[in-house]
RNA sequence: CGGAGCGUAGCGCAGUCUGGUAGCGCACCUGAUUUGGGAUCAGGUGGUCGUAGGUUCAAAUCCUAUCGCUCCGACCA
């Protein structure tokens, strides 16, 4: 993508109604802009790292197991009242009538809809166990939206949703979408550590929450070191074999949000306690027969009898995963994309735009790359050098390729690491090696 | 919903107390000089001051209503 041609309007100031990191960045990166109160427009570079984070989640949820449909955002009253949740949810469900005085609701989330597809649609025990997600924009009214992306109104969210037959079947998909998450997270370039969790309004026993640490967190959390150096399960993993050790290791060290602070078990760890801010990104629920019982979501089972489902939920906010993100990595100078949600891989720097030498060499480069397959925001404006570097700070793109007349005049160009800050000459066509690989 | 505050150009703000018909910085446009880390000079575009009423010869400014947004709290992916 040529920068002279993208829409993707950067501010230099911060916007005063923006509060925190993640937020100002998005604002002047040209990511987002507000629509109203915790609605948000995604602009073509907000997008693009929205997409990547949600290809992550997809991939993991696939390799579990899990099979992908998608729900809609309107949902029928009916459905609520059914669970017992219409009145129980409250004001933070938006309601809508229609033309014929119908009663719908903007999802906030989609145990409902779900369980409703599962009890038309299976008939036998047979046909379980399923895990089912998608990956669907949600609305909660919140009283007081805030946090830019983090806590919006509308926001997307992967939302799964098992169906066992026994107790043991639900825990082994707690299990499966436990390990997902821990992959997920990882790919997405941050640490996320399972937290005990309590339950809330989704009711049920069993629960998580997987926290970003990061300095500007609205949590206070409690863990221990040992979950910054525990080994993520790699993507060979066999999701139908026995997943509890794996589960186990992962819940064997303490971790608790301030919620569940217990000063006695926190020092107990001794030295190796962290204590630090966090931001919950997702959260995995077993919740029995919460659903099955009152929607009466049953097969028939070996014995012709109905069996009610046992059944988990496993959310998380992906445009709030995107916040955290950047919360967790970021500088002075702007964002500091992970590469594998970066929303282009390399910056590329004419230094000198519209002279021949580096106008030629940058072409080539371009082409090349695109060639290759990378993704390359190409700046092409007639800009001074300052202008393209912090622009290329800003945006957090993990390489700089930056092309001179000066380093051309001795055959090379200099790739800039965002992160490190390290700078290094080589060959044009070294430069291509190396961003290809 | 309780408390606090703010709506004046794309962004950041001054002007409001004390009414006299709108200004600054950045951004943007034109020209020149520039060009290896956020350039300089000159000229310019852009706002019926959130909206609706009212008071007044005259309202961004005073009064009333209303809408929107932000922050703190209780709640949450």
């Amino acid at each position: 993508m040529r920068l002279s041609r993208y829409f993707m309007p950067t501010l230099k100031e911060n916007p005063v109604e923006a509060q925190i990191v993640s937020h100002r960045l998005m604002l002047r990166a040209g990511m987002i802009r507000q629509s109203s109160a915790g609605i948000y427009t995604w602009l073509p570079l907000g997008l693009r790292v929205l997409k990547k984070i949600e290809t992550i989640i997809r991939e993991e949820q696939d390799r579990a197991g899990a099979q992908e449909l998608l729900m809609p955002t309107l949902q029928p009253a009916d459905l609520w009242k059914d669970s017992g949740r219409y009145d129980a949810y409250g004001p933070e469900m938006l309601r809508i009538t229609d033309r014929h005085e119908r009663v719908l609701v903007y999802g906030p989330t989609a145990e409902e809809v779900i369980n409703d597809i599962v009890r038309n649609e299976l008939k036998s025990y047979k046909e379980a166990p399923k895990i089912l997600y998608n990956i669907q924009w949600k609305f909660r009214d919140e009283v007081r939206p805030r946090f830019g992306v983090m806590r919006g109104r509308e926001f997307l969210m992967k939302d799964a949703y098992s169906f066992d037959l026994t107790y043991e079947g639900a825990k082994h998909s707690y299990n499966k979408m436990f390990i997902a998450y821990l992959r997920t997270f990882a790919r997405c370039g941050v640490h996320a550590i399972p937290m005990k969790a309590s339950t809330g309004p989704i009711g049920g026993d069993l629960s998580h929450e997987f926290i970003v640490l990061a300095e500007t967190g609205e949590e206070q959390v409690y863990c221990d070191k040992g979950y910054l150096t525990m080994e993520i399960p790699d993507e060979n993993i066999d999701y139908d074999s026995d997943l509890e050790p794996i589960y186990q290791k992962w819940t064997s060290l303490y971790a608790a949000t301030e919620e569940k602070y217990d000063e006695a078990e926190a020092k107990a760890v001794g030295d190796n306690l962290l204590s630090a801010r966090g931001i919950e990104v997702g959260q995995v629920f077993y919740y029995g027969k919460k659903y099955s019982t009152p929607m009466n979501v049953a097969v028939a089972g070996e014995d012709g009898k109905p069996v009610l489902f046992e059944g988990g939920c496993y959310g998380i906010g992906v445009s709030r995963v995107m916040g955290a993100i950047i919360e967790a990595s970021h500088d002075d100078s702007g964002i500091i994309w992970p590469e594998s949600v970066a929303p282009f891989k390399v910056g590329l720097i004419n230094l000198t735009a519209g002279k021949e030498e580096t106008d030629k060499a940058c072409e080539e480069l371009y082409a090349k790359l695109q060639k290759a397959g990378v993704e390359v925001l190409y700046d092409d404006r007639d800009e001074r050098a300052g202008v393209k570097f912090s622009t290329m700070d800003l945006i957090g793109l993990p390489y700089q390729l930056i092309v001179g007349s000066r380093g051309l005049k001795n055959g090379v160009v200099e790739i800039k690491h965002r992160k490190t800050g390290e700078r290094q000459e080589l060959t044009p066509e070294a430069a291509i090696a190396f961003l290809t690989k």
